[in-house]
DNA sequence: GATCAATCATTGAAACTTCAAGTACGATGG
DNA sequence: CCATCGTACTTGAAGTTTCAATGATTGATC
């Protein structure tokens, strides 16, 4: 048998939804690249890069770590992580335990523009998500969303309720920078005695 | 004022919902470009386009109102088609009521293609989503992406089932020439009523 | 210790999208 | 009539992402 000919097609609502989504998940990411465009002259991978370095310890990560924060391919993170040491704001470094991975870490420079461009990103996503659902829709949507993950990420720590860090007494983000992050510009970092990573970011 | 001061940060429940989306957005959509891209060599946008072809009245559209359909802007739409033509998938002749306008219509080999890829790529949406979710989820889902399309995209139709032209108040009955530079093939299909239409290209 | 597979990362070409003009046609108003 | 503006569409260049190929290092095996 070489074509399947019993097809599960989508019923009316399931086809509403899909298309609802792919019109939704387009708009939204065009509206937010257009705000950072205009506002920065960023397009929201590279913010997304810069936010995720800049909550990370020592405001550093491999660029296999990074390139999983942000679901992006090692080679797009090569190409994007280029670009951003061009302007400055980000610089690498060698891994000195292990010599085939290299450390990306976040300028001074890098810092100021997500400090600079977070307000704005957040006001976008609030004004278009948060500010429009209800506590009980954003919570359904939460669910949805985490049950779909598992499915698309196996490897993902949704983390659930889990603290990122047992002492981490601040919410830690990058779109609510903190200014007392200590300055830790050498990539040569501590923290690595314990095999398991530090960090579980969702995004 | 130069600077707002006063952000309203987003909460921890919200930059979890927040980041679960921008993870499951890319995940999903990387997911279906790459099944589409794998099993048919062809993107997602360019599948979208040849699906709502096939759905329109004489599986033809104007190149304005095929970029309102998939969200895309007028200069993507043109490199677009300018690939599906090349492909012979898609022609292009003249608007004969509006000489600046152009009608995109899907060629039988066009239609070959979206009826080979349908089935894939809704296989693909079922696994990853509707089958991992409870009807009642489903509906959540589908609430919460009506509520928050309604703020991306003022003048678009949700389209339950909102056809462009329900009654399509002026069949092209001469779509054809302009001896200019336009070949015109044999768009001329009149048809009101496809054999059966009823072929869900679910995007 | 040498080998082989797996991991970490980079590069250049090709593909797709965006941006900034630019052309052509239609509608409006003197 | 014709000047002007708005709409429909196209184009080329620049920017980003993907794909395929490659180099370098580590870890496991014999």
């Amino acid at each position: 048998m070489v074509g399947m000919t019993d097809t599960r097609w989508l019923d009316d609502e399931e086809q509403r939804t899909w298309r609802a989504f792919v019109a939704f998940s387009r708009l939204l990411s065009e509206a937010m690249e257009r705000q950072l465009h205009r506002d920065e002259g960023l397009p929201f991978s590279y913010y997304l890069i810069l936010a995720m370095l800049s909550e990370a310890p020592g405001r550093s990560l491999t660029m296999t770590e990074l390139a999983s924060v942000v679901r992006a391919s090692p080679s797009r993170m090569s190409h994007a992580v280029n670009k951003l040491q061009a302007n400055g704001w980000v610089i690498r470094s060698r891994h000195p335990e292990d010599r085939r991975a290299i450390i990306a870490s976040l300028t001074d420079e890098g810092m100021a523009v997500v400090e600079k461009a977070a307000p704005g990103h957040v006001g976008e996503v609030r004004r278009l998500v948060f500010d429009r659902l209800t506590p009980e829709q954003r919570e359904s949507f939460d669910d949805i969303l985490s049950t779909l993950l598992v499915g698309l990420d196996p490897d993902a720590p949704i983390c659930p309720d889990t603290p990122v860090c047992p002492t981490d007494p601040e919410p830690p983000s990058a779109l609510c920078p903190d200014d007392d992050i200590d300055e830790c510009q050498s990539p040569a970092d501590d923290c690595q005695a314990p095999p398991d990573d530090s960090d579980c970011d969702a995004a």
